[in-house]
DNA sequence: CTGAAAGCGCTTACAG
DNA sequence: CTGAAAGCGCTTACAG
C-alpha cells in the first residue's frame, strides 16, 4: 500500500506539519538537518503525495485543462487529424510538466461542459486550441472565471490572454513575394466574410498591392473555404479566367494544394502558369510538387508563449501586463512561385 | 463559493448521505420522491461534486493518462507533429468522456515519471501513445500495477492490452498490388533489423513473392529509416539500380514521399519509371504527384477498441478475455502506380 | 429507504 | 524551528 504523510512522520520521528514543510520547499521553516532526514525517509520509502488529498485541502489542482472546441456540426474527425493539434498540445504539455502542472485534454461541445470542468477538478487554467471557440463561450470568455489564454482571437477580452500571429503582414508577405517575382495578377482565396482572422489576412493582401500600385480586383478574391475542397474549387475558377491570373495567395497549405490539384485538373501547369502561396508551412509544403512556398507562424512558439503567461498570471495572481502579444511570421521559400522577369 | 454535499442536504433536508446517493444513482437506496426533490435542488444551485473529496476518499479518480514516451535522443519536436498522435488522442479523449472519465496527457521520459503519474493522482489507467515505449518501460509492463493499453506492441505482456495492425497482411497487399501490376522487381525499404514490426512487414513482403514465385533478393532490401530522409536515400540507391527495380514498397508515407524525391533527383519518372507504395494512408498521399497509393490501417479504430478494452477491464476488474486484437488493413489505391501490362 | 460516525491524506492557521 | 487541532468535501461501512 501507499505511504501516506504519517507514516513517514512517524518514522521520521517528526509531526506531519514538519514532513509537509520539507515536501512542499518551506525550508525557512525546518532545520537542515531535519531536511535531511525526513528526505531520505521519503526516498527510502518511495513516498508519493496523494494530489488529490493537497488539492482538496489547498483549492488548487495544479491541473490545467487544454480545451478542444468542438461544435456539433463540424466533422469532428477532420478536425483533429491535424499536426497543428498535436504540436500544440506537445509544446504546451512539455512546458507545464517542466513547471510542475498536469496537462487535461478534454474536448467540449457545450458552456456548460466547461464550467463543470473547471469546478470538478479545481483547474487552476484554460487554454483553447481553436480560435472558433469564442463563439460557443463568449459569455465564459466576458467573465474568465479562471486565468485563459487563447490563440488568434480578434476579440481581445478584458482578462484573457491572447497570443496571435500578424495575419496582415503574413499575407502581405505573400503577396508582395508574388510581385517581387514579377507578378500583377494575384488572387487571394479565403471565405474571409464574417472571420475577423481571414478578412485581416485580406487586408494584408490589399496593402501589398497598393503599396506597389497595383489595383485591387474583387474579382481576383475567391470565396472558397481554405480546405482542399476549396481549393480544388477555386483552382478551376482560377483556370478559367485563361491566363489572366499568374498567381494566387492562400490562407492555407491545404488550400493551396488544393488550388494545385483545381489547377492541373484544368490543365494549368504548376508553377508556369501558376503561382501558388501557401499558409502555415506545414509538412506537407515539403510534398507537393512543386514544393510549396508558405508563410510560417511559429506554433511552437505561439503554445509556448501562451502557457508561460498563464502561468505567470496563476503564479502572481495578477493578469500579464502584455497579455495580447502578436508574434512575427515569415516567408519559406521553396519551388511554387516562379519568376516572370 | 461553490456549494458543498453538505450544503445540498441541508437545503433538501435530508443527509448528505441521501444526496450522494441520488448523484451516484444508487436509486435503489432512496425514494423516488427523495430523489426528485434533491435533484431539483441540485440544479438549482448548479451543484458540481469535488472530485478531489471523491478521489481522495473513492481510491479512484477516473483519470486516464494517456502517455507518450519520449526517449531524450529523440527529436521531441518532429515526434509530435503528426497528425497519428492528434488522431490518436482525438479519439481517446472522445471515447473517455463518453463513459465519464477525464484525460491526462503526459510525455514521459523515465519510467520513474509513470509510477509517480499512477500513484499521484490514483491513475485508473493508463494508455501508452507509442510502441517504443516497450524497452524504456519494460519493467512496468510487465508489472502492470493498473490496467494498461498500448498499440502494436509485438511482446504481448501478460495483463496488458495490446491492439495491432496486421503488418504482415500490410506488406503483403502492397506487394501484391505491385506484382498484379506486372511488376517483379520490387524493392523493399526499411531498416527492419531488431524492430519486430518491421520484420512482420518484411515478411508480408516476402510471403507475397514467394506465393507468385518471384525469387526474393537480399540486394531489393533496402536499410533505411522509413522517414524522409531515409526515403531520399533509398530513392537514390534504387535509382543506381538503373531500371532493375520497377516498384518499391515501403512501411510508411513519408519514406515513400522521400523515395519519390529521391528518385526524381537521380532522373527517375513517377510512377513511369519506378511505382511506389506507402504505408498509413495519411493525408499527405493526396497532396504528393503522384497521389500515393498506401496501406491504410484504421486508426480511429484502433485507439477505439484499445479504450474500450480498457475501460471494460477497469469496469469489471477483470482482463478482458481476448486483449490482444490484430486489425485488419486494407490497401488504397491511387496514382503511384503504374501496369507493365 | 435514511442517517450519524469515521476517515481518506493532505494543508491552513495558529500557538509555542 | 516544531507541532496539535481542525477541516477540506466527499464515501465507506455500518446501524436502524
Amino acid at each position: 500500500m501507499n505511504m501516506t504523510l504519517k507514516d513517514i512522520a512517524e518514522k521520521a520521528g517528526v509531526s506531519m506539519m514538519t514532513v509537509s514543510n520539507v515536501i512542499n520547499g518551506k525550508h525557512n521553516r525546518v532545520s537542515a538537518q531535519t531536511i535531511e532526514k525526513v528526505n531520505q525517509i521519503i526516498k527510502e520509502c518511495d513516498y508519493v503525495p496523494n494530489l488529490s488529498a493537497r488539492s482538496l485541502t489547498s483549492k488548487t489542482s495544479n491541473i490545467i485543462g487544454i480545451i478542444i472546441s468542438v461544435t456539433k456540426q463540424e466533422n469532428e474527425e477532420s478536425y483533429l487529424e491535424n499536426p497543428y493539434v498535436s504540436t500544440m498540445i506537445g509544446a504546451i504539455e512539455r512546458e507545464l510538466r517542466y513547471n510542475g502542472y498536469y496537462t487535461m485534454v478534454r474536448s467540449v461541445t457545450q458552456k456548460e461542459d466547461l464550467n463543470l470542468l473547471l469546478r470538478n477538478w479545481n483547474v487552476n487554467g484554460i487554454i483553447f486550441l481553436y480560435p472558433d471557440s469564442d463563439n460557443l463561450f463568449h459569455d465564459f470568455l466576458s467573465a474568465a472565471p479562471c486565468p485563459i489564454a487563447i490563440f488568434d482571437n480578434y476579440k481581445n477580452y478584458d482578462g484573457v490572454i491572447n497570443v496571435c500571429s500578424d495575419d496582415d503582414k503574413g499575407l502581405y508577405l505573400s503577396t508582395k513575394y508574388a510581385i517581387n517575382h514579377g507578378h500583377s495578377n494575384i488572387a487571394f482565396v479565403a471565405d474571409y466574410e464574417g472571420n475577423p482572422l481571414l478578412t485581416e489576412r485580406l487586408n494584408g493582401y490589399k496593402r501589398a498591392l497598393e503599396e506597389n500600385n497595383i489595383p485591387f480586383r474583387p474579382e481576383y478574391v475567391f470565396s472558397h473555404s481554405p480546405n482542399y475542397e476549396g481549393g480544388i474549387a477555386a483552382g478551376k475558377k482560377i483556370a478559367s479566367f485563361s491566363g489572366a491570373i499568374t498567381a494566387v495567395v492562400t490562407t492555407a497549405d491545404i488550400c493551396a494544394a488544393g488550388i494545385i490539384e483545381g489547377a492541373r485538373l484544368s490543365g494549368l501547369r504548376i508553377p508556369i502558369d501558376l503561382s501558388v502561396v501557401g499558409y502555415d508551412n506545414l509538412q506537407l509544403c515539403q510534398f507537393t510538387s512543386p514544393k510549396l512556398t508558405s508563410v510560417s507562424q511559429n506554433v511552437r512558439q505561439k503554445a509556448l508563449l501562451a502557457t508561460r503567461l498563464l502561468l505567470e498570471q496563476i503564479r502572481t495572481g495578477e493578469f500579464p501586463a502584455s497579455p495580447h502579444v502578436v508574434m512575427d511570421v515569415e516567408i519559406v521559400e521553396r519551388q511554387s512561385v516562379i519568376s516572370l522577369f
